[in-house]
DNA sequence: GTATAAAGTAAACGACCGTTTACTTACATT
DNA sequence: AATGTAAGTAAACGGTCGTTTACTTTATAC
C-alpha cells in the first residue's frame, strides 16, 4: 500500500524532528506504527532512504507552494522586473502565510525542526537549513527591497524577517501559541507601516 | 588530573554541539582525546554525567558573567528601580557583548548549539533553550523597556533582540563571519538611534 | 625505596543497532 | 480455484553501544 509508505515517512519525520536522525531507531519508527522493522524494509531500502525521501518530499511541497503563490522563483538578477512589482501588502501577507505554514502545517513544522537539529552535522544539511529558514528567506526579501530601490535593503530585510524567525523559536517553546500569533500580527502591522512609509520616500 | 576531566568536558561539548548527545558515543569522546573509554569512567560516572556537568559548568559561567556585568539578576517586579536606571547605551553595549560571547567564546558557542540540538527532546532542555536564548533574553529586555516606560515593550524587545538571535543562525552557516559582525553593528546602531528617540518621547 | 592511590589499558558484558533471511499471510489476476 | 506478488512476521546476523571488570602504569607521600 502507498498508504503505509506515507505513514512511515510521516512517523519517521515526527520522530526525527523531536530526537534527531541518529537518536531514532528503525524499531522506534516501526513500533510507533504497530509494525515490525522487517516490514519497513519492504518500503524503504534503509534508514537513510527514509530520511532522503523526507528531503525529497519537502522539495516537492515547496515547489508546489511556490507555484501556487505565484512568486518569482529565480534571483533578482535574473528577473528584476518581477520583484519591483510586488507590493508591500502582498509581501506582508506572504510572510504571515509563511509563518503559519512553518508552524501549523504538520509536515513543514516537523521538517523545520528536523533541519534545526541536523544543521551542524554536515555541510549539506547546513546549506539546506540556511536555504529554507535563514539566509534564503532574508536574501530573497533583501533582493525584493533592493529592486524596489529601498536604501540598506539587507538591514531592512533582517529587520523584517528576523522577528518571524525568532517567533518560530518562541512558538516551539510556548504553551500559549495564540499569543505568539497575535504578537506576530502586531509586528507585521508595524512592519507594514514602516515599509509603506519607506516606499513613499523612495518614490519622491 | 583535573586537566583531563576538563578536556573530556570540552571535547564532549564540541561533539555534542555538532552531532547531538545520542549521536556521540563514549568511544568518540575518548578517541578524540587519545585515551580509551575505560579511562573516561575514572572521571565521570557515565555519559549522562558528562552532559549534566556541561549544564552545570554553563550555569557557573553564566552566573560569573552576570555578576561581572553588574546587571540585575531578578525579575522586574522584584527590583524595578534597578531596571529603569539602565541607559540605552549600556544596553546596546551589553547586547553586542552578548552576541560576541555566544558566537566567539568556544564554550558558549558550543553550548548554544547543543541547546539548539536538544531543545525538542524533553521539557527540561526546551526550558533551558528558552531561558538562555529565546524567551529569557527577550523577556529581560521587555522588562527593561517596560520599566523605562516605553510603549509596547514586548514588540520593541522582539524588534531589538530578534535580529541578534537571527544572526546567530547566519553566523553558524556563514563562511565570512566578519560580514555578520559588521551587519550586526549596523543593526545595533539603528536600534540605538531608535531607542534614544523613543526614550526622549517618553520623558516629554 | 616502598606503600598508596589515581589514571590508564584491554577485554568482556548484555543490550540494542541497522540489515538480511526464511517463512507466512493477504489479495488481485487469470 | 490456482497462482503470483506484495506486505508482514520472527529470528538471526555482525557490529557498536554504554558500562564494568581485572589488571597495569604513573605519580605522590612517607
Amino acid at each position: 500500500m502507498k498508504d503505509t509508505k506515507d505513514r512511515i515517512l510521516l512517523t519517521a519525520l515526527r520522530l526525527f524532528a523531536r530526537d534527531g536522525y541518529e537518536a531514532v531507531s528503525v524499531s522506534d519508527i516501526a513500533g510507533e506504527l504497530g509494525i515490525t522493522k522487517g516490514a519497513l524494509y519492504r518500503h524503504y531500502r534503509n534508514k537513510r532512504d527514509v530520511f532522503d525521501s523526507i528531503l525529497a518530499r519537502m522539495e516537492e511541497l515547496d515547489a508546489v507552494r511556490a507555484g501556487e503563490y505565484g512568486l518569482p522563483e529565480g534571483t533578482a538578477e535574473e528577473m528584476p522586473e518581477a520583484y519591483s512589482g510586488a507590493s508591500v501588502d502582498r509581501m506582508v501577507d506572504y510572510a504571515k502565510s509563511q509563518f503559519r505554514y512553518w508552524t501549523e502545517d504538520d509536515f513543514a513544522a516537523s521538517f523545520r525542526r528536523l533541519l534545526t537539529l541536523e544543521q551542524y552535522r554536515n555541510r549539506e544539511m547546513g546549506k539546506l537549513c540556511q536555504q529554507y529558514l535563514i539566509s534564503g528567506p532574508v536574501g530573497y526579501m533583501a533582493d525584493l527591497f533592493a529592486a524596489a530601490g529601498l536604501p540598506r535593503p539587507m538591514e531592512e530585510a533582517v529587520g523584517f524577517y528576523a522577528p518571524m524567525f525568532f517567533l518560530y523559536g518562541v512558538h516551539d517553546g510556548a504553551e500559549d501559541r495564540a499569543a505568539v500569533l497575535s504578537l506576530l500580527d502586531c509586528l507585521m502591522e508595524n512592519a507594514r507601516a514602516r515599509l509603506k512609509k519607506l516606499m513613499n520616500e523612495v518614490k519622491s
